[in-house]
This record gives structure tokens, sequence and C-alpha cells, in this order.
DNA sequence: GTCTATACAGTGATAGAC
DNA sequence: GTCTATCACTGTATAGAC
């Protein structure tokens, strides 16, 4: 008896082992460990190695976000685009117990490694919120600085609920950003 | 012809090659290239080796915030303090081009190893400019979710901006923030 | 206080049997 | 597609000369 693996459930698994531990901090001897595949199966998946793993979960984030989050905002009705944005981004970081992994590939120079990835998932997600905003009245510079502040104000929960182990942080956060983002003047929140 | 240095000296050094590399991703050999200082050097200043090294920057980086941010807000003028805050914090992260350390330590399991110097970082952080502000007449509530959204927000800031690679991102953040930490009513800026 | 030399476990990666 | 064996290299850490 033995387990076989479609790419696409290996790539989900060790998104999480890279989300938990870091690009640097993720070792394959630690992917192995968690994942019951040894490195003979990695690379079979995964013939450019870490580098490749990386950039598949960066893929499918991409596309997780592209049809669930950015996609809605682009088209469908702006108030209830951005009110399942609020509920997807809570589910998917599970209410603040998971971390971002684009985010924290930021910070560090992992960064350059994958830079094209990482500035488009948040221009991305930015511009989309931006088109709802503006389909929903707003002025469109006003607009852009909102959808922009409620990005990083996201991550800025993300970080907090991690640091002080306190999921309810992030879900207070949450509450604040969506409550504003809905109740701005057509000249923003910005003031 | 050689240099002798103060182990503060040193700590300085290495908390900006840890700040850009991160916990796993700064290696002893990353760490003596750009020192300069050998490993025998290393292990004299912080026989702990690396985790020796890292409680040590965040013990400066504390002392840091307590001097410059944390003691003004809870004793100074509220307005001044909090004014100073935003300038002290403004100079620290050079405009958005540094990221918070302390931050980049929360999101991975690097905070296990430190999780009492990194809560206690960003709880003085948020208790201090609560008691500014609910000096400044603010309702202790409110005071505390607002002091809460404004370090979540500075985190926020410094994530986005370094993953655009545009420090505009972090000024523009610290301009909103600044002003409606200052010009919200005594009920916070909640709603 | 600094350096060099060294130990040895862990790293990413490859080859080949099954 | 999965495994084991093995590679060269880098990781942290230590010992001892200067």
């Amino acid at each position: 008896m033995r387990t076989v693996y479609e790419r696409a459930d290996v790539v989900q698994m060790i998104a999480e082992i890279f989300r938990e531990l870091g690009y640097e901090g993720a070792s394959l001897s630690r992917i192995t460990e968690r994942t019951g595949l040894g490195k003979g199966s990695l690379y079979h998946f995964f013939p450019g190695g870490k580098e490749e793993m990386a950039s598949a979960i960066l893929a499918s984030v991409a596309a997780w976000f592209e049809n669930f989050v950015y996609e809605p905002l682009r088209h469908d009705d702006s108030e209830q685009a951005i009110a399942a944005m609020w509920k997807s981004v809570d589910d998917y970081f599970c209410s603040g117990k998971r971390i971002c992994l684009v985010g924290a590939f930021a910070l560090d120079d992992t960064r350059d490694r994958f830079a094209s990835a990482i500035r488009s998932y948040f221009t991305q997600w930015i511009d989309a919120l931006r088109d709802a905003l503006v389909r929903s009245g707003r002025d469109r510079d006003c607009a852009m600085l909102d959808a922009e502040e409620a990005v990083l104000g996201i991550q800025g929960a993300l970080v907090l609920a991690r640091a002080l182990n306190d999921k309810s942080v992030f879900s207070r956060a949450l509450d604040r950003l969506a409550y504003r983002l809905a109740n701005a003047t057509p000249n923003g929140l910005t003031r």
C-alpha cells in the first residue's frame, strides 16, 4: 500500500509548510517529513527544486485570488464583491491563524527571487479593489488610496495577530476595515 | 592594522543583516562576510551563537523603542508625543526602506523562539499609544482599538512598501494613519 | 579580541533500482 | 511515481594559536 499524489495536491501540502517556516526554513528534509514524500518524488514534481516549488505555490495562490477575489471585484456588483472579498479573506487566512505567504516572502531577500509574482499579487488586488470602489461611485484617486489602505491593513493584521498569537486582532481589524470602506464618502476615507 | 569592536557596535551591524535576510537566512558565513569579523569574534561576543545574537538584537530594538517611543508616549504631552512617534517611526524604518525585524520574526516559526520579546514589543507599543490617546481625552476602549490599528497599519505599510518596492506606499500610509489618529472624535476612529 | 583550522550535522540536488 | 544511496557543499559550533 502506498499513496500516489497529483502535483496539485503536493503544491497544497508544501504551501502550508512554506507558510509556516518561510522560504529558508522550509528545508527538503522537513518537507519530506511532513508530506511523506521522498526527495525523488519531490524532484519528480519539481525538477527545479525549492525555487520551482515556491514558484508553483505562488502561482497557485495567484490563481486562487484571481478566481475568488480579483475577478469578482472587477466585474460583479461592487458592494456584493467587496463583501464577498472580506469573507474570502477571513476564510483564506483562517481568521488570522494563517499568514500570507506572499507578504512573508516580501520581507526578506526572498522577495528578490520572486519579485514579479509578489508585486503582481498586490498590484492586482489593489487595482481590482479600486475598480470595484470606482464602480460604486468613488472618486478614482481616492479609491486607489482606499484600496491600498485596505490591502495593507490586512497584511498588518496578519502580522500583529501572529505576533500576539491572538486571532481576535485579525477579526477586529477586518471588521473595522470593512466598515470603514463601506461607509466612506465618495471622496474616500482618507480623512 | 585591525579593527576592534564593542559588542554594541556588533549588535547594530548584525541587526541590519538579520533584518535583510531573516533569522534563517542570516548565516554565520554571511555575517562574517559583511561584518569582517571571524567566527571566533562572533562567538566571543555571543557564546550562545545565532540565538543569542537575535536575542541581543531584539533587546537593543526594545531599548530603542522604549527610549524614543514608549516612554514619551506614556509621560510627555500626548499630542507632542504622538507627533514625535510618527517622526521616529519614519526615521527608524528609513521611510519604508527598512522593514521591522520583530514583525518579520513573527511571521514564521522564529516567533516561537522569541515569543515573549515579540509579544512585548507590540503590547508595549500599543499600550503606550493607548495611554497617550486616553490622556488626550479619548475613551479608553476606543483608544485601545485605535492604538492597535495604528501599530498594525505601520506593519502593513512596511510589508506592502517592500513588496511593491515603493517607499511612497509607506509615506502615504503614515500620513493617513497620523491624520486619522489626530482628528478622531473622543469615541475614536473606529467608525 | 581576533584569527585559522576543524568537526560534523544538515543542506539542496542527482542517480539509479524498483 | 516512489524510494534509497550518495554527492558536494554549507550550516552552526568548537578549540586553540596569536
